[in-house]
DNA sequence: CAGTGGTCTAGACCACTGG
DNA sequence: CAGTGGTCTAGACCACTGC
């Protein structure tokens, strides 16, 4: 077997067995192949070599590139699928995972009215309150992995659910990846706001993380969801992350829970 | 290929390919063997062939009993392992899951100090209110899959964080699986409610919903609570089920949320 | 009908555990 | 050292999609 072409990761042995790249440090922590695979899959997607709602190339076709058997692509390609980075889809391919899909729309929104579908009240109503640019707080800021003091983009909203306002919510974003982001434009756009950060930003949200809590409105915030001050509210902190566990939005929402919930499921 | 000895599900045909035992009905659905092989898997768990904590045969014996190919009853566990049914461990064996396991020990609790770690605190102190038999109101059969009238058991208790009362818990379970749970039995157990129910009930719960909400505590909730009127709660309701998605517990919580929150992690 | 993902097999070898 | 799960391969065939 030759090696010439290989890419640069992995060369094979003769035996047809690849050798670890990484012996770095005193554990090099045994990487399987599939791995190491799954790795350079993850990188064309950071770089945007494939971007939201295409299609990449053939497991076949990924096995002669990487010079490795379709079954190792195949197992990176399901770990892929299993984190929602991926989506297969039988006699097509398999596609970038993106927002604006129909079927996982609004993926990260745990709220489900009491009685009757959420399909049945989307879109809600969005009214942009504010976005304005602002020197991040250091409370911001930490969350955002930024320095205090640095630029970011603060966006205030009201979602409405026939009719009735539910979900008031702040943004914080990095200013940086985002110029260019108005209000104007985030009222202009249909669909959810991640899958317009994905169009016109090129940033695609894979994981968050939330935190929960009771809370009484203050009473501008009970205002803007006309409520008086003594309807409990839950307070959602969410911290979205991009590819490579980089935080890049700061979400903090209270949800009116008299007629929906938040759902969970538990494994 | 000799088809005399197989398991009464799957017989080969001479090309060595198996015959799907279900054309039922219009579209029979394909399914394929693997998951033919997860179900026999699941029911030796549901029947106590193979109990929590303990290590189920190796992959080749199951090969061999299955009658499959070791590559077939892999994806089976995995797929079981994935869902939390199964635990592998490499060079040990593939063990049955258990709410006992040190690991995974409190799976479905979510709430976390705000600062420090959740094992700081644990074990919490437990006080066991109440342990009555009563007849189901309609509320908790229709959630609990029994007729209302039918006998359930009402447990409730407080549990302490760090000397402070937190949590706020009401729980109803079938009365007929869990005959002769008592008070005293709750409170001398060491070790989650959840890993009691498996040792002295055989009652595994696999899964879960939550269904989350703020709220304000009555009266008699804020005594126990030692908290006044005017602090909001979450209130977490949720739905265990065991194996065959049959439900098991339904349990209400209130959580006092100002020096802990409820984690989530959305993928 | 060709192309894609999905299933299944058989066999080789690796990494980890415990006696 | 034997036994377990974990990785990798090569090849065959199946189910689904769209031209």
């Amino acid at each position: 077997m030759t090696s010439d072409q290989l890419p640069a990761e992995n060369t094979k042995t003769e035996s047809g067995r690849l050798e670890n790249p990484r012996p770095i440090g005193a554990t090099p922590a045994f990487s399987p192949l599939y791995r190491q695979i799954k790795d350079l899959i993850l990188q064309s997607l950071q770089s945007g070599e494939w971007r939201p709602g295409e299609v990449i190339p053939s497991e076949m076709d990924l096995a002669v590139r990487y010079r490795v058997s379709q079954g190792t692509v195949r197992k990176a390609i399901d770990e892929l699928a299993a984190e929602n980075l991926l989506l297969r889809r039988q006699g097509k391919g398999t596609f970038v995972a993106t927002h604006a899909e129909q079927r996982v729309q609004y993926r990260f929104l745990h709220l489900r009215p009491d009685h009757g579908e959420l399909a049945a009240e989307l879109p809600a109503t969005r009214d942009i309150i504010d976005c304005k640019r602002l020197r991040a707080p250091a409370s911001i800021a930490r969350l955002l992995d930024l320095r205090s003091g640095d630029s970011v983009l603060q966006v205030s909203r009201v979602l409405s659910f026939a009719g009735r306002p539910t979900i008031l919510e702040d943004l914080w974003l990095p200013a940086t990846p985002f110029k260019g982001l108005t209000a104007e434009r985030l009222r202009e756009y249909r669909g959810p706001m991640y899958a317009l950060f994905e169009t016109e930003f090129g940033v695609r949200m894979v994981r968050a993380e939330e935190k929960i809590r009771a809370v009484l409105p203050d009473p501008e915030q009970a205002g803007l969801l006309k409520i008086d001050l003594a309807t409990p509210l839950l307070s959602v902190e969410r911290v979205a992350y991009t590819y490579n566990d980089l935080p890049m939005e700061l979400r903090r929402g209270l949800y009116l829970t008299d007629s929906h919930h938040y759902r969970n499921d538990l494994n």
